[in-house]
DNA sequence: GTTCGACTCGTACAGTGTTCGATTCCACTC
DNA sequence: GAGTGGAATCGAACACTGTACGAGTCGAAC
């Protein structure tokens, strides 16, 4: 019953002899065929021919497709550029990390479909972590905070920009352009709004608002948000101790059955 | 070249007049399934064999299967309940929304997977959006900021949620239970961490963590931290009328391309 | 009783990830 | 140089997948 855990990154790279293929060269090839056509495009058959090889050639250097993409989703975190926080304020490095990522994401919009779900604990995810981690410490977090508030960020940006990049995947489908597509989905919304009169009128009042522009002021919007937040924490753990536990969370769940999810304080 | 917009929601279901095979009731089985055996095991072919029919039965009320996919992701979007606002305060209410939804999203892990790649305009997901939005009304919200505040706050949970998911799904999947599956990731942690001694060392400090308590601390942080980053927000907006543009943004893109993601302000 | 549309379903097609066993190739020892 | 063992490649085959197509069934309206 009981398997182990498993991931590219237990397994030892296989010893090199004669590499006429080679992971790194798998990498780039995947990686090739993902930003030029999209998830759907790498198929381990795809990826043999363009790699001139046969198509099972790659199940040598890499176990199973799960594998591939473990590989690949790091390579995309070697992307996510950390700024070194000496160098500024926790708030500037820590916003244009943010927007790194999300330019990272634009560039590599298949990530998306596997970024919370494929476990990020590859090397390039090490280092950002390290990075990230770095930035709420000069901050002044301390303990599990650091980790909370680094998971927050991340968990934000990722959350905001997928819809942005379904947007965008939309538009390249289609070929129609932002405000097109817009007046396109328009009737659709309208029509399930009608049972909500409010929802429908601010529909009515912001059509006109470009529909990019609007992406990224809210885009914005919420990282200042989580930015002051954060701040605030910070303030306000500067005079009292605080305890962070909320009322109705157990310290230790009894058995393997987790069910300490309880609502929030009333 | 052009194509339109297409989804559930913009053709009319087909007219019924021998029923034997109905939307609701495709829409249940398959959810069933999903729930049951997760995303893996929702094939047509099961799907057909579920519900007592031919496999390509379902065709003829469904275009294809992402169709199905947007009907049962609307059919989640049920059970995300929003308060009624006026009952309680709007941070009470955002809060217990956001505890939901963690909860829809843990007993029905699969949407995730496509949460935020595909469109959400179906009935339900516009109830939530405009029960959401109500409640940032009351708050004190004007105008976008409703919306921007409904997005980000979702975003969070959504980004949140997912790692938390595929934490369960391979808890599931190896039959470890938390602190086993922790302690048998440990060591590749570890190895990967070497280049990052203060991470390592983060690592040991706290490895004697529950991991599920960590993860409910995790949440309730994020989500205390978006709260009281919109609260400064509307305390801010209370004095002076704030210019939300950030510099280097652009209100209209020139042409359908949109670069207008400007590094955040330095 | 015929006709027409709603509806069901078997077959077939092109594609997928992966297994297995055979085959090639190279570095090494005797 | 012949021989051996493992590294690496690869072709064929298996069990799947989503879906197009066309033939078939059924119920009601004329």
């Amino acid at each position: 019953m009981k398997e182990h855990f498993s991931s590219v990154w237990t397994r030892e790279q296989r010893a090199a002899k004669s590499p006429t293929l080679s992971r790194a060269q798998i990498v780039r090839a995947a990686m090739e065929l993902l930003d030029a056509e999209g998830l759907d495009a790498l198929s381990m058959r795809r990826l043999g021919t363009k790699l001139g090889s046969g198509t099972t050639s790659v199940y040598w250097h890499v176990a199973h497709k799960d594998e591939l993409l473990e590989l690949v989703l790091d390579e995309v975190y070697g992307e996510f550029t950390v700024p070194d926080v000496r160098e500024t304020t926790w708030r500037n490095a820590a916003s244009s990390f943010a927007y790194a990522i999300r330019q990272a994401l634009f560039k590599h919009p298949w990530v998306i479909s596997f970024i919370g779900t494929t476990p990020a604990i590859g090397p390039n995810a090490m280092r950002m972590m390290s990075g990230l981690v770095a930035t709420f410490d000069q901050a002044g977090f301390r303990g599990p905070d650091q980790d909370y508030a680094a998971s927050t960020l991340l968990a934000y940006v990722f959350g905001v920009t997928a819809p942005e990049l379904s947007w965008r995947s939309m538009l390249e489908r289609t070929g129609l352009d932002s405000n097109e597509l817009n007046a396109s989905i328009q009737p659709v919304v309208e029509k399930a709004a009608a049972d909500y009169p409010e929802l429908a009128a601010r529909y009515a009042e912001f059509r006109h608002l470009d529909v990019d522009t609007s992406r990224a002021l809210n885009f914005e919007f919420g990282l200042t948000c989580i930015l002051d937040g954060l701040e605030a924490r910070l303030n306000r753990a500067a005079s009292p101790p605080a305890n962070h536990l909320p009322p109705g969370v157990r310290v230790r769940s009894p058995k393997g059955n987790d069910e300490n999810d309880a609502p929030a304080p009333h």
